[in-house]
DNA sequence: GATACTTAGTGAAACGTTACAGTGAATCGA
DNA sequence: TCGATTCACTGTAACGTTTCACTAAGTATC
C-alpha cells in the first residue's frame, strides 16, 4: 500500500491536520521539536502527497494542456511552427511546477466531443491553443467551458480569461516583399499557406498590400499553394507558376517548407536562383542556412513565443479577471544568397 | 459549483450508485427506462465526471509522461531523435484515450529529486524514457518506484514492468559503413555522437566492426566529435579530419546533423562531395535529400518506434507482471549523391 | 481574579467517485 | 407453497487530502 498522511501522522504521535499544516508550510505556530519530529517521518516513510486527493480537494491539477487543433497524425506535431514553441512552453510551466500536456485534437465530432468533456472533467487547468484557424469556432468551444487559455495567431478574441499572443506575421511578410522589391522585382509570385489560419492569411494579405503600395498588380494566377504547406505542395505550386507564358521573377513563399519544394522544382527545370528566379521563405528553419543557394528567410523567435505563451496562461490561473492585450514578437529579415542577385 | 453525480442521482431520482453504474457500462440489470431518465439527466445537466475524483477512487490517471534525461532547454526536444518518436506516441495513446505528458528532466540533484516525487505522487499510471545513457542510473530511479515504464536504446534491462523499444543502430552503422567500403573506400573516417547514449555507442562499436572485419585498421585520429551531435560539432570535427596529413576519403556520421555540419566544412574548402570526399548521415532527417549534393543516409522509422513504445507501455499497465523481449524496428540504407562516386 | 490572547494542537466534514454488501419485491422450479 | 434465484435498486465506506471550527492549556493584561 502506499503511504499516507494518516502513516505520517500515526508514526509521528500527531494529527493528519498538523502533517498537512506542515508540508503546506501554512503560517500557525509549531514548535521546532515537533516540526523535525514530522519531517523525520516524512523521510524515513518516503511520504509523497496523492496528486490525486489533492487535485480533488484542491481543485487543481498544475496541469496545462496544449491542443493541437485540426490535427493530423503525419504532420502538425512534426511542423516547424507547431513544433517549436512546444519546447520553451514545456520549460517555462516546468519553472513554476506545472506540468504540459498534449492534446491532438483532430477534425470531427467525436474529438470535439471529447476536447469538451477533456476541458469540463477539470483535468487541467488551462490550455494553450495551437493551430487555429481564423475566427476558429473551436476557440468559442474552449471560452464556453471557462478554462482559461492563451491562444496564438488570432485577432484579440475578447473571451475573459484569455490572451492572445502573436508573431509578426504581416511585418515579416512586407519583409520579404519590400526586400524583392528593392532588388528590382515587379513581377513577385506569392506561394500561400492555409489560409483559413491566420497567419498564412496575414501572410498573404500582407504580400498584396505591399505589391499595391508600390504600385504593383496582384495577379490571382500568381498566387499558388493548396493550403497543405508541405515541401510537395511548394514543388507542385511551383510547376504551375513555371508553366505561365508571363511568369513571376521572384517568388516569396509563406514558409520555408515551401520554398523548399520551390527551389527543387526551378532547379530540375534548369532554371538558377536567384539569377533566373529569387526565392524567400519564411520560418527560418534549420535547414534553410543548407540549400543551395542557401534561402533567405524570416526569422522569429518560436522559443520566445512559447515563452510568453507559458507566462500568460500561468497569470490567467493566478487571475483570471486579468486583461492582457494581444502581444505580437518580432521577426526579422534573413538575407541569404537566394535573392542576392539585382534584378535591372 | 460543478455537476456532480449527486445531481443527476436527484435529478434522475435514483441513487448515486446506480449513475455510475450506468456510467460506467457495468453488467447490471437497469431497464431501458431508468437507464433513459439518467442519460437524459446527465446530458441536461452536461456532467462530465471529475477526472481527480476518478483518480482518487480507482488509483489511475489515464496519464503517461514522456521522461526527457539529461534534458537541456534548448536542444534536446528539438532533436530529430528526440522529436522524431512523440507524436507517434502521443497518436498510439489518445487512440486508447490516454493522455501524454511531456516531463523534462535536467541534469542535477533536484530535478532528480523532483523526478522521483512526481513518479511517487502517482500522477502518471506509466514513463517513457526517452534520451537516455546507456545503463543509465536513472532507469534504476525509475523501476524503483514501480512505476511501469518502457525504455528506448538500452539492452535489455531486466527490471520487472519494463520493456525496451530499439532502433538497429549497429545494423544500420554497419549498412553505411559497408556501404562506403563498396565504393571502394579504404580511408573512412567517423564522426561520433554523444557515447554515453546507447545509440550512438552502439554506431560507433559498428564501424569499428566493420571497418576490422575488412581488414581496415581503426585510426582513432580518424574518429572526432564533442558528442553534441550539432551541425556545429560536425563543422569543427571535419575541419580537424581534414587538417590531418593523411585524411580520410570518406566519413560516415552518426547523425545527418553532423553530416550537414560535415557537408560545409568540406565545401568551405573547396573540396567535393563525394569526389574529394564521400559523406553518409543517419537518420534521414526531411533536410538531408534537400543538402548538395543530397545526403546518403539511413532511414528509420520514428513513428513505428513511437507507436510501439505506446503500445508497450499499456499493455504493462494493464499487465505489469508481462514480461517483453526488447524489440528492434529495422532501418534502411538510403543511397543519395553524396556517396555517389566509386573511389578507386 | 477575571478576561483576553497566544500556543499547540485536534476532529470531522468536505472534495466526487466507485465498490461492496445488502434489501425488498417479483419470479421460478419442484 | 416454500426456498432459491433474479431483478432493480440503495447505503455506506472508502480513496487521501485540506480546511474550518474547535479545545485545552499556558501567559499576559488590567
Amino acid at each position: 500500500m502506499r503511504t499516507t498522511l494518516k502513516d505520517i501522522a500515526r508514526q509521528a504521535g500527531v494529527s493528519t491536520t498538523l502533517v498537512s499544516y506542515i508540508i503546506n508550510d501554512r503560517p500557525v505556530s509549531i514548535p521546532e521539536e515537533t516540526r523535525a519530529r514530522v519531517l523525520k517521518a516524512i523521510e524515513t516513510l518516503e511520504y509523497v502527497p496523492s496528486a490525486a486527493a489533492q487535485g480533488l480537494r484542491n481543485q487543481k491539477s498544475r496541469m496545462i494542456a496544449q491542443l493541437f487543433l485540426h490535427y493530423e497524425p503525419e504532420t502538425t506535431l512534426s511542423e516547424p511552427c507547431t513544433a517549436g514553441k512546444t519546447p520553451a512552453l514545456v520549460d517555462s510551466l516546468a519553472l513554476k511546477g506545472y506540468f504540459h500536456l498534449n492534446y491532438p485534437v483532430p477534425e470531427g465530432e467525436k474529438a470535439r466531443h471529447d476536447l469538451v468533456n477533456f476541458l469540463r472533467s477539470h483535468r487541467v487547468d488551462g490550455v494553450v491553443i495551437e493551430n487555429t484557424y481564423d475566427e476558429d469556432p473551436y476557440i468559442d468551444l474552449v471560452a464556453d467551458t471557462h478554462v482559461p487559455f492563451v491562444v496564438y495567431n488570432q485577432a484579440d478574441c475578447g473571451h475573459p480569461g484569455s490572451a492572445v499572443v502573436n508573431m509578426d506575421d504581416a511585418g515579416g511578410m512586407r519583409l520579404t516583399v519590400e526586400h524583392l522589391i528593392r532588388k528590382g522585382h515587379t513581377k513577385i509570385g506569392h506561394l500561400q499557406g492555409n489560409l483559413r489560419t491566420y497567419c498564412d492569411a496575414m501572410r498573404r494579405k500582407a504580400y498584396e498590400e505591399v505589391l499595391r503600395e508600390h504600385g504593383l498588380a496582384v495577379r490571382e494566377d500568381w498566387i499558388r499553394g493548396d493550403g497543405s504547406c508541405t515541401v510537395e505542395d511548394g514543388f507542385r505550386s511551383t510547376g504551375e507558376l513555371l508553366d505561365l507564358d508571363d511568369r513571376p521573377t521572384a517568388i516569396a513563399a509563406t514558409s520555408d517548407l515551401l520554398a523548399m519544394g520551390a527551389l527543387r522544382q526551378i532547379q530540375s527545370r534548369g532554371l538558377r536562383v536567384p539569377e533566373d528566379v529569387a526565392l524567400i521563405g519564411f520560418d527560418d528553419i534549420q535547414a534553410a542556412s543548407f540549400l543551395s543557394p542557401p534561402l533567405s528567410t524570416v526569422a522569429l523567435s518560436y522559443r520566445r513565443i512559447g515563452e510568453l505563451a507559458g507566462e500568460q496562461i500561468l497569470k490567467l490561473i493566478e487571475e483570471p479577471s486579468l486583461r492582457f492585450d494581444p502581444i505580437t514578437v518580432p521577426v526579422r529579415l534573413i538575407e541569404r544568397a537566394s535573392t542576392a542577385k539585382d534584378f535591372r
